[in-house]
DNA sequence: AGCCAGGCCCTCC
DNA sequence: GGAGGGCCTGGC
């Protein structure tokens, strides 16, 4: 099946910019688990190629427009935003980027297991998780999983998530697993939720702080004006607009700073500006994109 | 061998 | 309120 596409994007920047972790890409397809399904796709000159199962391609359609952030209007966005000169540039750049729509609960998990972590280990984490918990989904190839529910992770415990090599992400897991599944906080509410409660709701959750909730709020809740500052972010604001004793900004005052220079779309320039300087490396050395 | 990761949490000042 | 150290595990 073809999708047209007729608006600014670029399917493998918004798959491969660390917003999630379970896509994969053989040179020519991406390939994920999203909405109980495996997911083939890859983007032709005219729209997107499209392979589901189990579920028809017709039923699928609609929710992946919505996942891959096709509902925003990315010229609004870069209007906003390219006055700044470095935002313009990696907007060239990087055109077609887009911050995609997840399920809050895989995008809570994705991003507690991201403390103090790295991408591949994070991929492996969640692959473990979905293997362990998760539900099989018959494809013929390599076995895949669904993401496990809130109730599955919570009746893991600790030792379960332990055993996957999670270190101490493991408890905060079960422990949020538990609150989910018990109703004490419902991810879903929080989308309609002004930006301030659901920040305060998520941060109340075990393993979440700022930096955690922030994404959660950017790529699965509707917060465009979430900031999330990593150490990538952080060199990005330090290097290119900081200057002095303004460098010295904690985390959270430097998500301030940034909130009141950017705006309402500010995620927006958190994403661009996370992708143009990760891909510069740890010393700011040119890397290249294989 | 030792240090540091796409943080969080707790303690202490 | 904010600075500092500990925390699992893995990679350099």
């Amino acid at each position: 099946m073809l999708i047209p596409i007729d608006v600014p994007f670029d399917l493998a920047n918004t798959l491969q910019s660390g917003q999630a972790f379970r896509w994969r890409f053989d040179g020519e397809w991406h390939q994920g688990v999203v909405f109980g399904n495996v997911v083939r796709i890859r983007q032709s000159a005219t729209g997107l190629e499209l392979a589901t199962q189990p579920d028809d391609e017709s039923y699928l359609e609609p929710l992946l427009r919505d996942y891959l952030g096709l509902g925003v209007d990315l010229d609004v966005v870069y209007t906003s935003l390219s006055p700044d000169r470095r935002l313009s540039q990696a907007i060239e750049r990087y055109s077609g980027m887009r911050i995609l729509h997840q399920d809050p609960w895989e995008c809570l998990v994705s991003f507690i297991c991201s403390s103090a972590s790295n991408i591949p280990r994070i991929t492996r984490n969640i692959e473990s998780i979905c293997a362990a918990f998760g539900r099989p989904l018959g494809t013929g190839g390599p076995p895949l999983y669904t993401f496990p529910t809130p109730g599955e992770l919570a009746d893991a415990g600790p030792e379960g998530l332990r055993r996957l090599g999670l270190g101490y992400r493991a408890e905060y897991l079960a422990d949020t697993a538990r609150a989910i599944a018990e109703g004490r906080v419902d991810l879903m509410t929080l989308r309609e939720a002004p930006y301030e409660g659901a920040l305060r709701e998520l941060t109340a959750l075990a393993g979440v702080g700022d930096k955690v909730a922030n994404c959660v709020l950017l790529f699965s809740l509707d917060k465009p004006e979430a900031f999330p500052v990593d150490v990538w972010v952080q060199r990005a604001l330090q290097e290119w607009y900081l200057e002095g004793s303004e460098r010295k900004l904690s985390k959270l005052n430097m998500r301030l700073w940034a909130r009141d220079r950017f705006g309402p779309h500010a995620g927006y320039a958190n994403q661009y500006l996370f992708h143009a300087r990760r891909l510069q490396g740890r010393n700011g050395e040119e890397r290249s994109h294989s």
